[in-house]
DNA sequence: CCCATCCATCTGTAAAATCGATAATAAATA
DNA sequence: TATTTATTATCGATTTTACAGATGGATGGG
């Protein structure tokens, strides 16, 4: 290949000699000496002199020497800006979760026992985690499991019920857990569409026969809190994301419990990256010793 | 390696595709596909989004393209000098003489088979012609056989007695053939040194138990001729040599002949190459021919 | 709905680069 | 002058590497 011609070439010119340019590239000498010798023949061109004593570049050869010199200085730029990339990155786990509750224990353990990688958490719905492992934006997604496997690499987390919620003083509400059924005629809070817990509640209600009508849709978590403190209804959450907010009340849900399962994912084609497979196994330990959460 | 890897991202990157990358280098699709892929696992980068429809290049993706883009055009001009200069010699036979008069014949069979190939004759003593291999100035060389082989190709042309030669008046010569004993006494006209044909006249003559000293050294055969035509005294030279000159009259000499032997020589480490095979094929046939020159 | 296009992935193969050993040469040193 | 040291050339063998070919999946257009 003629970059390999080049290179020797180049390796030579600069240090001088076969012998030496051999030790600063890391080959044996015959190596460079078959390279260049090649290159000239191929080009029918004599690029140093061998004569007794030192090696001399002919003029031939310096004239090459000028077109390699920028050559390889440009291919040393390429190679910085993907080695500092990689150093960058490194030290580096980026997490999005569309949940954070779920995983803190398991990064808290990350933590304490790799303390020189940088964490950094950031969140979003179901589809920006996917779409971020994808992009290789994000190494690890935490997100209800929801198969789709294949691409993904999972570790199920654990799981958390579905509970209900309204503002302490929401009047007409039977003693729970209350069925399904019941809350259809109240205001309802949901998520925006493409939230899983929204799914999850909807999935149950048609599992139910009943149908939900949301008398508000608010995008996120927070929103759906506010809305509910205000008194404006009743949202639904993952019971251990519910939180200490003294003005709500949690409404446990009768029937079969809607699960809301946390698994921690990362793109399959990536999962050899060392911080990531650390990450990956940490989390399947936190698995195996839960099996349900609060 | 890192230059393959590198380019192929960038061939992809420039035709926005793999399969239309592979075309143009004249490659397979997943030779490229399989490089782009190691390298952004080696450096953990996704250089293209490659969801539906059309590929596109990441943010960093961009970054390393115009990192590429230097490079492999600074690659070109190092192929393009290469090439070129390749080309311009290919169609040149480089032909370095010590005494023309043996291979025009050859030269012209030569000119006539391959009526392509220009050919420029340059003239030099013995070393002239060895160094102008050396450094593949000249591609083939005409001297007198000398062995050193090994590092030269050689092919024996024939050969051609010396004969010493005078100024047509000159006086006090006795009937030729002479013997050299019988010059000692007069003046002598040789060349420099190192020339071959002074070196065979003064290894006859001590092989004779004669000493000749020279009246006076000249550079080059002309001179010596120049010299001789002045009436100055008496020079030598290969009878083929010694030309029309109707100023001059030829002395052969008595004993045993004093062989100039003249030999198509190149270097064996070019041998291979077409324009040099060429030619020295020729000389062997032309070799076969002869057998003794006039 | 089917066809064409494009990319990912796998396995074997062919070509290349490289190593290790050896030879040859010159300069340095004893 | 003999010997050591340092250097490059060359050859055969080995290992690495890149690549082709086949296959499968996904997508978008006719």
């Amino acid at each position: 290949m003629l970059y390999t011609r080049l290179r020797a070439f180049h390796m030579v010119a600069q240090e001088g000699g076969f012998s030496r340019a051999a030790e600063a590239m890391g080959l044996t000498q015959p190596a460079l000496s078959d390279q260049v010798r090649k290159l000239e023949q191929e080009f029918d061109l004599l690029l140093f002199n061998r004569q007794r004593k030192r090696l001399t570049l002919t003029e031939a050869g310096r004239r090459l020497f000028e077109l390699t010199l920028p050559l390889f200085e440009q291919e040393a730029r390429a190679q910085e800006f993907l080695t500092e990339s990689r150093e960058r990155m490194a030290g580096t786990l980026r997490v999005m979760a569309d949940s954070a509750s779920h995983v803190t224990e398991v990064l808290s353990r990350f933590r304490a026992r790799h303390p020189g990688v940088k964490i950094v958490l950031t969140s979003g719905n179901s589809r920006d985690v996917v779409a971020a492992l994808e992009d290789w934006r994000a190494d690890i997604g935490v997100l209800d499991s929801q198969a789709e496997a294949g691409e993904l690499m999972r570790v199920p987390l654990g799981w958390s019920p579905i509970v209900a919620f309204a503002r302490r003083d929401f009047p007409a509400l039977p003693h729970p857990p209350v069925p399904l059924a019941r809350l259809a005629g109240l205001p309802l809070i949901l998520r925006e569409g493409p939230s899983r817990t929204r799914q999850k509640v909807e999935e149950a209600a048609r599992a139910a026969g009943v149908t939900l009508v949301p008398a508000i849709e608010a995008e996120g978590r927070e929103a759906v809190r506010e809305l509910v403190a205000s008194g404006a209804g009743i949202g639904f959450v993952a019971r251990a994301e519910f939180g200490h907010d003294a003005r709500l009340r949690m409404i446990p849900l009768a029937g079969p419990p809607i699960r809301m399962e946390e698994t921690v994912v990362c793109l399959a084609r990536r999962a050899g990256l060392r911080k990531i497979r650390a990450f990956m196994a940490l989390a399947a330990e936190q698995a195996g010793m839960d099996g349900k959460k609060l």
